[in-house]
DNA sequence: GCTGCTCGTTGGTCAGCCCAACGGAATAGA
DNA sequence: TCTATTCCGTTGGGCTGACCAACGAGCAGC
């Protein structure tokens, strides 16, 4: 039951990764993103729902907290009055960092048992899969 | 970032198997049950859970749903007043077939894209992480 | 100008996982 | 035997991630 193994290892690597990032007061949500934002620069939220593939109506409330946290800051798109422009800020950044630092510490913990190699071998094969289903699903 | 790939690849899982068991009114828990209880017999409602990973207060919810669908049947233990003993029906067993049945072909279009010797390869990796984790975690 | 689309937002639903607490029952130890 | 501990089922919460429907405001094409 190879999905099983699936689901299985990856609620372990949610698991850990989640308790990491509550231990740094943070979601899945936030880490995803602070990333985007790092890697693309500024956006409108509909964008960067597109882009992380979370829910418009999820990128609100996460956004929210961003915003809260000081991590994001929103603004009104002059040149669009329906878009909000969301930018990192530089504390958002240090937190970014931190975050990532955490997930791949996270990662090696998971990734623990596997000799570098068979760690490429597993992301070649997920890549695999993943691949195939994103060009099914398109967008 | 491996990690990412793993929990996108398991979402890709969980989601195809997900709209399975929804299409057969089902959810994971009762497939989990089902087939932990047709692979070891009638258990108490402790074990089922520590067998099948689920918390033992969702186990009293799913074999309440299971039990309302008469695929399972729910009786006190004659020998220990503190447990209850389930026990799959012929009905049950028809509908853990049928789940199976549904997994599997889930399963063929989730790993698709790979062949025979790169399933096993992932699933070797695979189950590598896990039995590392849970030889740590043991119980 | 009208139509159709996008965008942000609100307010829900659902699955899966987890935790705390309680009473009743069994078991182990003194 | 009596007591303390453990186990079991159950209730009632909580959290994360994913998703959907609807609405008003704004934009773009015709």
């Amino acid at each position: 039951m190879p999905s099983w193994l699936l689901t299985q290892s990856a609620m372990h690597a949610q698991r850990i990764i989640g308790e990491t990032f509550a231990a740094a007061n943070a979601r899945g949500y936030h880490y995803r993103l602070l990333a985007t934002l790092a890697e693309y620069g500024p956006a409108s939220q509909a964008s960067l729902g597109r882009r992380t593939g979370i829910d418009r109506s999820d990128v609100v409330a996460a956004i929210n907290e961003l915003a809260d946290l000081g991590y994001v800051v929103r603004s009104p798109d002059p040149d669009d009055g329906r878009r909000n422009i969301i930018t990192l800020t530089a504390t958002g950044e240090v937190q970014r960092e931190r975050l990532e630092t955490l997930v791949r510490a996270a990662q090696d913990e998971l990734f623990a048992p596997l000799s570098p190699s068979e760690r490429g071998q597993l992301a070649a094969l997920l890549a695999k899969v993943l691949s195939h289903h994103q060009g099914l699903a398109d967008r």
